[in-house]
Parts: structure tokens; sequence; C-alpha cells
DNA sequence: CTGTTAGCGCATTCAG
DNA sequence: CTGAATGCGCTAACAG
């Protein structure tokens, strides 16, 4: 393909009859040039067409102005609040004038810190992180520049944005309580996260179990996939064995699976089931019945923490940026006052 | 941040006794070394940790073994399946050893041959493609390499994956005369699609005619954006006063408005309005009710386009490849018999 | 099969 | 404020 005969800055310098140095410095402004100067160089570039060629500044400079973004699951196409993070960053990037590289590799801590070795990149941003992420501290130990969409137990000296899900949880389970429903149930992440340590899992956890208590609730938990047929298949467990349970909360994605089993059992929502989810507000309101939910604004997280990242990147060593994104619940079609369902007490 | 003492050729060569040069040779396989060069080269490259700096072999070698993919919309966040080709492509990449870098710059066909030039990548993925559209002319005239998701007029030398939407919108309007609908509706893509010359959108128009002219169909279009308020005016709009129609076919994500407005009008799907999507089955199967669907094989479609790019790249002057995906509609529950609305004649 | 050398295009030091 | 010179780390001729 067409390498196409690139313009260098030498021919700038040539056309504006200045040194090299000074179209670079012109062009950098890390050196003051007189305006003329300026101007003829200005003049020249846009009259060849000049671009700064990006791999020869990186050699130079040391930097690429590139980002990472390390997708986590290869089956990563299932679960939109993920791919959500992806286009906030991309957004703010571009805007920023940064490139942003996406991996879906394996993310071993060596993949990751090899990237930024390489040169391919200044800086990580990481999602789904664990409560103790060796991911992380590798990027700790070697000193890199990285970002978090998530949480970890050390948040020492690390930037990261996260979503709230110790409110979220508390407040869904609360609106369920005043609803009247006595027995809840908590879809939360899957066995395989909360066994390896996933935050927001863990969170939502302690805190259903908290609020639960308070209230003076049945809970019942129930790790989950977000897959549709592991979200049904627990559901329906759930549904038939436990009939006393009228409502539920999900950490995600697992309301599909909820709803299309209460479907199938004959069970409307929400005058026999209510539900209340922690997910992006736009995916809510595209269900039937609209989702009761806490929107989980993953394009905003996205953006921030690729913001943070460059501003880190350019600023040098500022203090880091912690954000935890806390949303109110909207009540929408799927939860309403608790109603016995046959064969149950409430 | 650190750029940790970063090792180089040079170290390698001094460690392993040997020439620069027969490191980058060992390295890159383009001229024969002895076994027993290339393995002490390797040793010492374990042994230091070496690793290539990519900006460095890019400004040497003229490739960045990089791939651009430019997101259409800022809303981009609103279309899963846009998404999903994404998520596509960057698996490809990854698997290939390149990277993929995303924008969501205005993609100005000057943006785009810009990254190419300034090095940044070797090759784009256009997506949203227009019948006639200015980028593919431009990078066409600067021979650049790229390959679309989606379809041009002129198809000649250019490699492209797309979905058969004239097959899904045909088979999909036979389903429902099959089931006995005489009145049926085309929720299409949005009216600035179709006005800028979106391929799908017209193909798809060109086949529901076709279609509902051949099967003696009354055939109602509907251009409609992909929003849930948009999409919900336009179905309320339809259902409320097109009483004999029954059935509706969707491009794509119309269907959340469509169910919605159903909904609200106290119509059932499938007894009272039967619908039908090309949607991408992971989410035509999270939907209440599960949607009968053509396939919108997303994911798959971003890979290819990627891979048919490396190819292409690392091949030099292949003819292009063009790829088709035709998919069979699957029959789930938002399709049924036709009935008479209260108030309407079939 | 191996070594030597000259750039790739830009940033930046050092003189002026 | 400007110019000349050096080198970033690697690839690819060019010589053996």
């Amino acid at each position: 393909m067409n390498q196409a005969r690139t313009v260098t800055m030498a021919e700038i310098a040539r056309r504006a009859g200045v040194a090299l140095s000074t179209v670079s410095y012109a062009l950098s402004g890390k050196r003051s040039v007189s305006q003329e100067t300026r101007d003829r160089v200005q003049r020249a570039i846009e009259e060849l067409d000049y671009r700064p060629h990006r791999p020869a500044r990186a050699l130079a400079s040391r930097t690429s102005r590139t980002l990472a973004l390390f997708l986590p699951s290869p089956q990563w196409s299932l679960v939109p609040v993920q791919q959500t993070f992806v286009a906030g960053a991309a957004q703010a990037t571009s805007d920023h004038d940064y490139a942003l590289l996406l991996s879906t590799a394996p993310s071993e801590p060596e993949e990751i810190t090899g990237l930024l070795e390489k040169g391919r990149a200044d800086g990580v941003i990481l999602m789904e992180t664990l409560l103790r992420d060796p991911r992380v501290e590798r990027l700790k130990q070697r000193e890199h520049a990285f970002s978090l969409i998530g949480h970890c137990e050390d948040t020492d000296g690390i930037s990261f944005v996260d979503i709230d899900f110790t409110g979220a949880v508390r407040k869904s389970v609360a609106h369920l309580a005043e609803l009247g429903h006595r027995t809840v149930a908590l879809f939360n992440f899957s066995e395989d996260l909360l066994e390896a340590g996933y935050a927001g899992g863990i969170q939502a956890l302690r805190s259903f179990e908290e609020a639960v208590e308070e209230l003076g609730l049945r809970g019942i938990h129930r790790p989950c996939g977000h897959t549709v047929p592991e979200a049904y298949a627990v559901a329906r467990d759930l549904l038939e064995n436990v009939p006393s349970c009228t409502g539920a909360v999900t950490t995600g994605w697992q309301f599909t699976g909820l709803l299309a089993a209460a479907r199938d059992l004959d069970l409307h929502v929400p005058e026999d089931f209510s539900v209340v989810s922690v997910i992006a507000s736009q995916f809510a309101e595209t269900v039937t019945p609209a989702l009761t939910s806490v929107d989980w604004p993953a394009f905003e997280a996205g953006r921030l923490a690729a913001e943070m990242l460059i501003r880190r990147l350019a600023g040098g060593e500022d203090p880091p940026t912690q954000i935890v994104i806390r949303r109110d619940l909207v009540v929408r079609e799927s939860t309403g006052p608790a109603r016995a369902r046959v064969g149950a007490t409430l």
C-alpha cells in the first residue's frame, strides 16, 4: 500500500528557510519562536500538507500519546456495559488527541506491562479489576501510569472510577422493602468472579446482607453469570423453589434470564414479582417492562478513566484521582407492591 | 512514569556476542541465521527480558502493525451492533499480533487518511459506509489499505464484509405472509441515513417493496432511528393509525420502541402483532417475548473485516475479499398467526 | 551465514 | 531568538 511520499520536517524547514529545530519548536512551543518565523513555518506546513510522523515522534520523545485498554473476556461481546466503557474512553482519547489501543489479549500482567515497555502506549486502563489484582500490582511495581474502572482493596496512590455498588444495592433493597416485599434475592456476579475477588460483587453481597438485616427481610444470595441461559437457570430454580421470594435485585444483565424465567412460569412483572437492576439506563428503558434501576453510567466512567490518565501523563505527579459514582434509584415499571404468590405467604 | 531502562537490541547483540543486525535478523527471520547464534540471541533476550521497541520498528520499517477503526457517531454507545463489530475486530487483531486503534473522531476523510499518513496505522476498517462514501473514495485515491463493514455501490477492488439485508428482509416478509399477515411495516434505518445513501437501508427498502409486491401484501415503509423515544413515536403512530397492520420487520434495534408502544396500546406480541428483527441473536433472546429474527453476526463480521485487512497488508496485492453473510430466519416467540385487531380487517 | 553502516523522522542539546 | 549536530532503537541495504 501507499506509503505516500511522506513530507518530513526537513522539507518544511527548507521551504520555510529555517532550521529543522525551529520547525520542531514552532510546532511544540517548547521554545519561543518569533511570530514571523512561526507564520512562515505554518504556511510551509499547509502548502505541503505536512503531518508529523507519529512513530518518529514517539521514538525521539519516548512517549506515544496512546492509551491501552484491555478487554477482559473473549465473551466480551455479551456484556454491554463493558463495551460502553470503551466507547467513553474512545471519546476522551479522541478529544485529547490521544490514541486508544484495544486489546483482548489474555491480559496477563506481563502482557500488559509489555505493551507499555515496548513503547506502544503510555498508560493503561484496566477494567473488571479484582480486590487483589496481580495486574495492578505489576503496574504499580513497575511504576507505570494506569487507571482503573473498578475497585481494588488497596486504593493507595491509584486512580480509579467506579460505581457505588454498596449504595446501589442498599437503595434497591430499601425500595423493595418499602413496597412490602419480605423475601428478596440478589442476583450477584458469577461465582467465579466472586471467588476471584471481584470488588463489585463483594461490595454487593456485603451491603445486601446488611440491608436485609437492618430492614428485617429475608435475603437470598444467588451468584449468577450474565448470560441468558445461566441467569435463566438460576432464576427458574429460585422462582420455583422459593415461592415466598417476590422481588430481586440484579447487579447487571442477569435480569434477562430472570424475566424469561418469570414469563415461562407465568409470573407477571411487576404484579407477581419485582425486579431492580444496576444497569445503564439506556438498556433499562428498552426492556419490557422497563426496569426500575440504578443507572450505571458506563460511558461516563470510561471517559473519566481515560481523562484522569491523560492528565496524569501530562501533569507529572499529581495525586491520584478517585471517583465513586453514586446514582439514585429510578423507579420504572418492573417494581410494584408485594403480593403473595400462589402457595406462598409474604 | 517509568520509562524503565529499556533494553535495546544493541545490548542483546553485545551480550550474545554478535552484530546488531544479526539480532534483528534472528528476530525477523528475514535472513537465515545459524541455529547456534539464534540460540545465543534467544538466551540473551530472555536473560535481559528484551522487548523490541515498537515505535523504533515502525519508524525504520515504515509499518506500524496497527489497524484503525473509526466509530461513526458519538451516540455510538447506543447501538450495540456496532460495538460488537469492534469486539470482533479487537479479537482478530490481538490474534495476529496487530494493535487496534479506536477513534471517534469526526471521521472526515482527511482525518482518516491523516492517521495512516502519520504512520499511526497501516490500514483502516470503516463501518456504516454509504453507497457513495467520500471516505472510501479518498482511501482509494490515496491507495491506502482498508476494508469495510458494509457496502458501497462500487465494490470494484475493495474488500468488505456485510450482511445480506436483501435476503434478510425478504425472508422476514415471507414469514409474515405465511402467517397470514396482509399489511406489514418495515422499520428501516433513519431518514438521515437513507438520505445519505446508507446501503443497508436502501437494500432493505428495495427488497421490502419487491417482496410485498410479489406476495400481494400491503407494505408500509417507516424510516426510524434506533433510539427508544424515536422508535416509540414512529411505532405508536403506526399502531394507532394503521389498524390493519399486524406485523413489522425492523432492520435493527427499533423493536424496542415498537414493543413499548404495543404494550402501551395494550397490544400483545405476538397475539395482536408480530415482530421480526435483523439483530444479533444474543439480543433477540434477551427480549420478552424473544424475537423472531435474522441473526446479524456482528462479532464475526468485525473479525473478518480485520482479518482480510491484515492478510492484504501482509500478502501484498491479492484480490479483494468480499463477503456477504446470509442467515436464515429463526422463528422465536414474537411472531404468530395474523389476527384482525379490533376495528380492523385483515 | 555474519558484520558494518546508513538512515527512518523527529526532539533536544549545545553553541551562537 | 535561531542553527547545527547528536541520537532515540530498529531495519535493511551493502559488504564480506
